[in-house]
DNA sequence: GTGTGACTCCTAGTCCGTC
DNA sequence: AGACGGACTAGGAGTCACA
């Protein structure tokens, strides 16, 4: 369910022509993570959920939707 | 944020009549760990959010409402 | 039945780079 | 633009004794 968490945050990220760094710069997070997060190969903790949120500007439980 | 998700997982908890440790056995977690997440001590991650979820019968996303 | 501090172990997350 | 690797530090996972 990793995987599908990483889907959603990249099918949220690509209608707003944001890149990966973009989306890492304004959620505070390193790009190579954020990278890593829509491989689905990481583990993503709840504070880093809501940050990701907000710079895709979705409400964190829509992150986990469809899963 | 914490404290919310916290909250909520509390709340969900209680009518079901299970204890913490009760809850803590059902998701797989220690007793203590669930305890602290509940006060929103805790950064928890995916892998545990998804837990919990299906320990307490609803879907992950609705551990994330109402924050 | 729950709260809390302290602890170890492992991974979340960063930063450098290359392809 | 994104995937991926190595090395590193911060912090989450998991447990315990005790209140």
């Amino acid at each position: 369910m990793r995987r599908a968490f990483g889907l959603r945050v990249r099918t949220l990220r690509e209608p707003l022509a944001l890149s990966q760094e973009d989306l890492a710069d304004q959620a505070g997070l390193h790009r190579t993570y954020v990278g890593s997060v829509e491989r689905g190969e990481r583990n993503i903790s709840l504070d880093n959920i809501y940050r990701l949120a907000k710079a895709l500007g979705v409400h964190p439980a829509d992150l986990l939707r469809d899963s």
